[in-house]
DNA sequence: AGCCATTTTACGGTTTCCCGTAAAAAAAAT
DNA sequence: ATTTTTTTTACGGGAAACCGTAAAATGGCT
């Protein structure tokens, strides 16, 4: 059963619809924060009290402002919130539409359902809601915008060839940064066959190409 | 003064959290629709019916589904809905965060307001609507997060030889292309002179770092 | 330690890209 | 129609990227 609901959520008109989500499914012990700090304190203060929350309803990206935040985004207020109560269950709302970060959040952190933002968004929310009371995890329904995991898997040392690419550090310069970071591989060689590894992976043909994809794919 | 009102939002829930902004704006002859067909459709039989709408409340970019439709965004929406009912108000609500696009709007468009979904998104759709039912018009306050305008006004004949590059086309093989498509200046050196003038103009060193910067800006 | 497997690096030859200059073509002006 | 101006193209030298191969270094393993 679920009584005691926490949104995390920036945006004001998300956030309200999400309370009214709660107010349909005759939820009415929700708190709403617009920050990921405050939902931290909030969950805190909740387990001092033996009053925990059932149920942690947050977005992924929260726009840095004035206010300095500890935790970067909803990712790490689903850590941080595990640590102190890890029978929290969690249910992820946001626009993202990247499969392969989809998986990773039920892989990696064990939520409990995830509701892009979208057409029918509130309908899939009080669904998931109801599934997960009734103890089951809510997976996105096959939806033709969500983005197919990528064909190849990206590790470190890729994104910071990449990364320095398109910083504009020609190929040739990019040993010496590595070694000023104390990167392992840091020859020419090396970063060369990164690249046509990367290249051939994806059937690319330019590193033009290859950063485009990555740009897309938000991994740079 | 504002009585009928017209939200074309495909978002479930943010179309929620518009009509609940104009419930406790005491304003309750609206409607909703979750396609840009659906809102035209409504704005002609409004007209005929000699009952036409104050205002528009619109997103600017609809996810396409199965439904297939004629108008692909908000901004087509508005242009054809102005043919029909020139004098409508169109208030903008969107995620975009590029001053230029926002810029357009307003100058080619001639919108009325524009609300970013963002963090005060719901006191600030109030603000707008009451400066909109004042015969104002309502800008972005400024606004951290929008981006700065570019340094750089890229020309379709660039963005054309930056599209090729990202799809893996290499640069000596940019002419042929170009005279496929008949278009006018399609010499390699002709390519070349317009990376160079790009990369100069934004200060860049490598077209990688230039393709990442319009890939950024969504300019490609 | 010594040996093997793997990874990393160094080196060359070739292709592509970069960039300046000059020739050619096109457009504009007189 | 001819000159002037601007745009486009052709050409050539030099730098960077690409790619295969061989040498060197690294990391287990007995």
């Amino acid at each position: 059963m679920i009584k005691k609901v926490l949104i995390a959520e920036d945006h004001e008109t998300a956030n309200i619809s999400l309370q009214k989500t709660l107010d349909d499914l005759g939820i009415n012990g929700y708190h709403y924060v617009h920050y990921c700090d405050d939902a931290l304190t909030k969950i805190i203060k909740a387990r001092q009290d033996n009053d925990t929350y059932d149920l942690l309803i947050t977005d992924l990206y929260f726009e840095p402002d004035q206010n300095t935040q500890k935790l970067p985004d909803g990712t790490a207020l689903i850590k941080a919130a595990r640590e102190i109560q890890p029978d929290l269950r969690v249910l992820v709302f946001s626009a993202e539409n990247q499969a392969h970060l989809i998986k990773a959040l039920f892989d990696d952190h064990e939520i409990d359902g995830y509701v892009r933002k979208a057409r029918n968004d509130a309908k899939e929310l009080k669904a998931a809601i109801e599934k997960i009371a009734a103890n089951q995890r809510h997976f996105p329904r096959h939806d033709p915008h969500l983005i197919t995991p990528p064909d190849y898997e990206f590790t470190p040392f890729d994104k910071i060839i990449l990364s320095l690419l398109t910083q504009g550090v020609q190929q040739k310069d990019i040993p010496e940064h590595l070694k000023r970071q104390q990167i392992k591989p840091s020859g020419l060689s090396s970063v060369e066959k990164k690249l046509k590894e990367m290249r051939e992976a994806l059937n690319f043909t330019s590193n033009a190409q290859l950063i485009a994809h990555c740009k897309d794919m938000k991994l740079i």
